[in-house]
DNA sequence: AATATTTGACTGACCGGTCGGTCACTAAAT
DNA sequence: ATTTAGTGACCGACCGGTCAGTCAAATATT
């Protein structure tokens, strides 16, 4: 009897793993093609092409189009978030030192991200107008917010040891240092021959220069 | 004789003027409905309704849907740049004064173009995967490219009269700057509660006495 | 055998673009 | 002055292609 049950169990399990990895396998395959054609001009039938499903299965794992993308936007984050605080917890040094290191590691992600970068304006663009909008403004908002505020911290700790002066904002600057990492990447997006992460080096020598006064 | 030419002529002249004021009425139309709905989302019937016409005049004047959001968008760059270079060439003062002024009057900016900013999205995610991928692409290297160029030649003028330290690299500077003020305003748009004018005031601050030295 | 899962052909709402026709206005003819 | 003919701006009903989502049948699992 206990077998039985067991073996249920065990089925179960198996079975829901399973239902979670083939929900990521269709995401996964969902990101490539969104980011290949954008939102409205992909098929559903094509993304259930590259994920190896009849399109009929992919509405057994989620509601809609919709639903799905924001699925993709979930699981881009979680991806990007995590490797940046990876890079972060990982990091020793000066205040200066980790912002260097944590710049360097964010530029250079764009060499792996490159091709899934253009999903990152659809986002944008689903956060503007789309019925979705709510569902993302408010994830970008958080996304931010949270990015913001690990790197004010950082800066605070900067300040606090004595590194940087005291009569710095620490919000202001992290909030634009966020916005310029972003930024960096946008241009690189849109010109081959612009390189994010030399500009950024080179831009972050400035800066902490005036940090440190 | 000649009266009746000259006559013609002045008619011709008049129906020429028309033409181009009614379609620079139905590029404002479509940009505010185009900036509601986002392009996928927006019916080209809607766009004539707006702009008090019927949706067959409208293909008089443009060849598709996409022409016109491209018109949109040029339209849209010429407003705003018109706006930056006005600001710029108005200002007198030191480089880091200039520098200053010129983050003012683009974050200022922000408040009379909050509810076209997202058309700003749309351009972005249209230069991602869009049929007319390469056109908005192209343009947006171009554009950043332009102000990048205004501002690295502000800053070199900072290091020639010995303003700013002669080891700043100020293509890069410029390079971040730009973005800076861009994605600003991005987090402007998904935050109500962010203030990009005293962000970006506070954090020039700092960058100013890096590029001092 | 019963149940769960997968499938892709099908449907109908949707919408960009077209086209035949109207109207206001001009210009030559009478 | 009046008629006639020509022009092109304007219109919106319509067409035809498209595609998200459905569902009955097929297949796999227990």
């Amino acid at each position: 009897m206990t077998g039985w049950s067991e073996k249920g169990s065990v089925n179960l399990a198996f079975r829901q793993k399973n239902k979670k990895e083939k929900k990521t396998r269709i995401v996964e395959a969902a990101a490539k093609v969104f980011a290949r054609r954008g939102f409205s001009g992909t098929l559903v039938a094509d993304i259930a092409v590259e994920a190896g499903i009849g399109k009929g299965t992919l509405y057994e794992y989620f509601d809609s189009k919709e639903d799905l993308f924001f699925a993709v936007f979930e699981w881009f984050v979680q991806k990007t978030g995590a490797e940046a605080k990876v890079s972060i917890s990982a990091l020793g040094g000066s205040a200066s030192e980790r912002l260097e290191a944590l710049t360097e590691s964010l530029m250079h992600s764009w060499v792996e991200l490159e091709d899934l970068y253009s999903l990152v304006m659809e986002f944008w663009s689903a956060s503007a107008s789309s019925q979705m909008r709510e569902r993302f403004k408010q994830a970008f908002r958080e996304g931010y917010g949270d990015f913001r505020h690990i790197v004010s911290a950082l800066i605070r700790e900067g300040i606090e040891c004595g590194e940087f002066r005291p009569d710095v904002d620490a919000e202001s600057v992290a909030a634009a240092l966020v916005g310029t990492w972003d930024a960096l990447l946008l241009q690189a997006w849109f010109d081959e021959a612009f390189n994010p992460l030399t500009t950024a080096k080179r831009f972050m020598t400035v800066l902490i220069r005036g940090l440190a006064g």
